[in-house]
DNA sequence: CCTCCTGGGTTTATTTTCTCAACTCAGCTT
DNA sequence: AAGCTGAGTTGAGAAAATAAACCCAGGAGG
């Protein structure tokens, strides 16, 4: 009864975007992104995090193509670069969103949680500023899954393993 | 025409959530743990972590509520234990859906990605087997928002910043 | 009752990664 | 010319990860 073929963890997705993300600060880093910083020291000071740790994880970021540097020029300043989110980094959103709800629900202080995401309609659109929320939904229409109406299935580049 | 107040990221969730699962190793474990895998060799096996490392993990993980250690009793074996997700364990589900896509899209192998995650009805409902997707809703009903048209809004628990 | 086997871990040594602090460097201002 | 600023390097020490050997409780087999 137990027969069903295991998917072999190696070639997973999930493993491939923590090795882009996954390590520590980098989510960090793309949350506070998010927030609009943009220059190093500002990354640094609103994290906390070693200069040399952080130009290091920024790099990895551009690599990876998460981030691009993007030269600047104050008005009598010298140009610099500053950094941000790529049209692939900003499609980390959900998962943001998605750790922030977690936190929000298990981890948050008694008078509630400090960050509220909420929706800004585009320029021309009814203005809305609802919270935001990430849900699981089916192509079938299904929605706000719970987490235990899911189930993995192979895809077509799964390797398999005999139980 | 930038000051408005910053939000403080000290007690953000994201933080606090990436304190709890954001180590290495940490999301990977869990994602066994949704695939159905329950006992110390099985994780040290799919995973290849280092069995140190592993137990410290797990230790971790049933400290902070997210895994429990169940006993179990082989037939001619004695008793042990083997781990499984609580229901704050289960609420990472989207977490891992949200890398798992982003994965997908950026990071498969040209054949496709590995593991699809479907829609299971519960019993008693029509049968679904429609793939599943992490989405950003808001309240109002807007569904499957862009990641740019969100903005972060103060909460309750918000420590603003002079800018 | 003595030995072997098995699953689930410790212990210990080595390597890698992080942190902290000091330093560099290019150009703009004085 | 000297000083300041933002954006990094460099290097030493601490912490964490890896790898591999070892341990240990009990059941099975003899």
């Amino acid at each position: 009864m137990d027969a069903e073929p295991q998917i072999s963890s190696v070639n997973c997705s999930v493993s491939r975007a923590l090795a882009v993300v996954g390590e520590r600060w980098t989510l960090l880093i793309v949350r506070e992104a998010f927030a609009g910083v943009r220059r190093f020291g500002d990354f640094r000071a609103r994290l906390g995090i070693a200069s040399n740790l952080l130009a290091t994880r920024l790099d990895t970021l551009v690599e990876t193509e998460v981030m691009r540097r993007v030269p600047y020029r104050e008005p009598g300043g010298r140009q610099r670069f500053e950094y941000e989110l790529t049209p692939r980094g900003a499609d980390l959103r959900p998962v943001l969103v998605a750790l922030l709800q977690w936190g929000d629900k298990y981890l948050a202080d008694p008078e509630g949680p400090s960050v509220i995401v909420r929706h800004r309609a585009g320029p021309g659109e009814t203005p809305c500023e609802a919270p935001v929320r990430v849900v699981l939904e089916c192509a079938a229409g299904h929605s706000a899954l719970p987490p235990d109406s899911l189930r993995r299935a192979p895809g077509p580049g799964a390797r398999l393993i005999e139980p």
